[in-house]
DNA sequence: AAAGTCTGCAACCGCTTTCTT
DNA sequence: CAAGAAAGCGGTTGCAGACTT
């Protein structure tokens, strides 16, 4: 036969725990350990059912429990382990020493979940949301430089992409006029009719990993992960910090062709170049200028950006995420 | 200053898995 | 092996404090 019921919770507390109810448990559990939970309530003295004390202890009386903020590098470890378990609160937490499961499933709902649907990626999936985008809406707002179309390149198709950034460099308002106002006709006249300029080595495949900042690349790959198209990232390989966080994307001039021979994102190779992908001035202040955009990636108290800020775009004002999912 | 709204988090609920008899 | 309790786990709720109007 099975047992006796744990505990009958007629005239058992519930509701917030009080101070002298933490002292009885805590002082309880450092003298005989936390035992049977079922029958720890009325050896140490609580009108508590064992369900609850286990709760308490576990989530907040633990002595090894690390409280306060959370740092940077474990909201990274939450943010990468997620990627891959998916919400397995209690095995993020066994990697996270001083952190209980509750606790980093709060901060994730409160704080990580919503800073990535801000940024536009899925936090199921941990991918952009293509479907949040719309050529239109992409062109108008980010005033079409290049600069803003190379943010966007993963989020949309590669082909509107090249097209867009064709237009940009050509700067033919006649042509970006006639992209806004009917973009699927354009875009198709414009595929048959162009010859690609030299920007069409652009590899738009690659990850925006590649083309935003070098920081943002290091905080979100740190040794041992995978990428998106699941490659082995060693960081090891990546080039250092930069000295500052402002990094210069490239302008309509700038050369900034990557080794992309397998049209795959590969920073493992020994040909891998980051510096010819962003252009970073090491010593000057960097001019503001038209074609060029400074992304200061990481404000004193910005809320800590991480990765979500390499695909920045813009929402719709009025959008409401929660009816979108 | 007051009322309303938002936010963060501790605690609870209910389901599943593991363990005990 | 079966029954049922304990433990584990993820989702949800309620409330206090912060913030906005």
């Amino acid at each position: 036969m099975g047992r006796s019921p744990c505990c009958d919770k007629n005239g058992l507390k519930k509701g917030p725990w009080t101070q002298e109810e933490d002292i009885k448990l805590m002082e309880y559990i450092q003298l005989h350990g936390p035992g049977n939970w079922r029958t720890l309530p009325k050896n140490a003295g609580l009108q508590r059912c064992g369900k609850s004390c286990r709760l308490r202890w576990t989530n907040y009386l633990r002595p090894d429990i690390k409280r306060g903020r959370f740092s940077f590098e474990e909201e990274e470890t939450i943010i990468q382990l997620h990627s891959v378990l998916g919400n397995k609160w209690s095995a993020i937490a066994a990697r996270l020493p001083g952190r209980t499961d509750n606790e980093i499933k709060n901060y994730w709902n409160t704080h990580i979940r919503k800073r990535l649907l801000r940024n536009g990626i899925d936090p199921v999936t941990h991918t952009p949301r293509l479907d949040l985008l719309d050529i239109s809406s992409i062109l108008n707002s980010a005033q079409l430089n290049l600069s803003n179309l190379l943010n966007l390149q993963t989020l949309v198709n590669p082909e509107v992409l090249k097209l867009a950034t064709l237009l940009a460099s050509s700067s033919n308002q006649e042509n970006l006029d006639m992209l806004l106002n009917n973009p699927m006709n354009h875009m198709n006249q414009t595929l048959n009719n162009q010859q690609l300029p030299n920007c069409s080595s652009i590899d738009t495949t690659l990850p925006s990993t590649q083309l935003l900042n070098q920081e943002c690349h290091n905080q979100y790959f740190s040794p041992n992960m995978v990428n998106m198209n699941n490659q082995i990232i060693d960081q090891s390989l990546m080039p250092p910090c930069l000295p500052n966080n402002n990094v210069v994307l490239p302008s309509e001039s700038d050369q900034f062709m990557v080794p992309a021979s397998e049209n795959n994102y590969n920073p493992t190779s020994q040909n891998f170049n980051f510096d010819s992908v962003i252009s970073t001035p090491m010593s000057s202040p960097t001019p503001l200028n038209s074609s060029s955009t400074l992304v200061n990636s990481s404000s004193p108290d910005d809320d800590r950006e991480t990765y979500c800020s390499m695909f920045k775009f813009e929402i719709p004002e009025g959008f409401e995420f929660d009816d979108f999912m």
